[in-house]
DNA sequence: CCTATTGCGGATATTTTATATCCATAATAG
DNA sequence: CTATTATGGATATAAAATATCCGCAATAGG
């Protein structure tokens, strides 16, 4: 069971925007550059982001990434299904219904136990990264970082982000 | 995030290996017959499953596999982990060193927020599994199993069990 | 001891998925 | 009108999952 590095640099790049200032937004190529990541690569993840409703794409001069709801009200889980998408991470193969001995139609109405313990595992995972908004990793993230780092971040950000109409 | 078919595989064989009687060992051939998957590929999950203690292998003429332990007393978790490993699924490529604004070892004395978040979110996800025994699965699928299908079952294992020494 | 059976480990082939890049197009600010 | 920036599709490359094969080791039973 893996995940893709796509969700870990969506998710940094989400933190990141969390920390913009109101009315401004960053472009793809900065975003990547900030994080020091492939930026065609990056750029994919960010619309990925951007048709599950997460962030908001400004297209033309001026234009950028900037998030779609207050980072309260993102989660990881959202940056998560985002990108990964929300297919459970089990698959059901139906084996039950295979070999000499294999289940009839009539006794799978029920989804198989070994899926649907699965499943439920699965559910919680969930419920745990819906659970950690944005806000909270930037909290964490700040307590962490020096005053001079922060300030370099700042300094960065007034730099790179383009100020919208 | 996918989990790979050998798990499901693995989990079906356990399931099977729980219905044996005393004293009585299944070969992986007759075990992937049973299961209607390929054959070669079963020896992998099940060698797996040996290496990591979850079943007993039993070499040479009337040998083959047969549970480690109670039923009781093996989980979904050790199934999955036997199989896929017990590296977390979510690896942290330490982003927030990358970039113009990375940051300074000194500040990454702690691990990443957001590695943080899916490490733990991943650590609940493996207790819900470790909270399924093989006797759970058991009793549940026995439960929407036909009376035919059980008493075909069992005469299937009859005829394809080995009696060891 | 001999033979048939059965699992083990390594090597390898095949398919699928993840990772990464490129380009033509559309949208937008100034 | 021009420079900038995101979009979607096509495509290349790397890595992982899936699947198979073979020679060797172990073991039961004759």
């Amino acid at each position: 069971m893996k995940i893709g590095k796509g969700v870990e640099w969506a998710a940094h790049a989400c933190v990141l925007l969390a920390a913009l200032p109101e009315g401004r937004a960053l472009p793809g190529e900065a975003l990547a550059a900030f994080l020091g990541v492939p930026q065609p690569y990056m750029a994919k993840q960010l619309q990925a982001l951007s048709r599950a409703g997460v962030v908001i794409a400004q297209r033309g001069a001026a234009g950028g990434y900037r998030l779609a709801r207050p980072a309260a009200e993102i989660s990881l889980w959202d940056v998560t299904a985002a990108v990964e998408g929300e297919a459970p991470s089990f698959r059901c193969a139906e084996v039950r219904r295979n070999g000499p001995c294999g289940a009839a139609p009539a006794e799978c109405a029920r989804p198989c136990a070994i899926a649907a313990a699965f499943h439920e595992a699965e559910s919680g995972y969930r419920r745990a990264l819906a659970a950690a908004p944005l806000t909270e990793l930037v909290a964490n993230i700040t307590r962490e970082a020096s005053a001079a780092r922060k300030q370099r971040i700042a300094a960065w950000i007034e730099q790179h982000a383009t100020k919208r109409a």
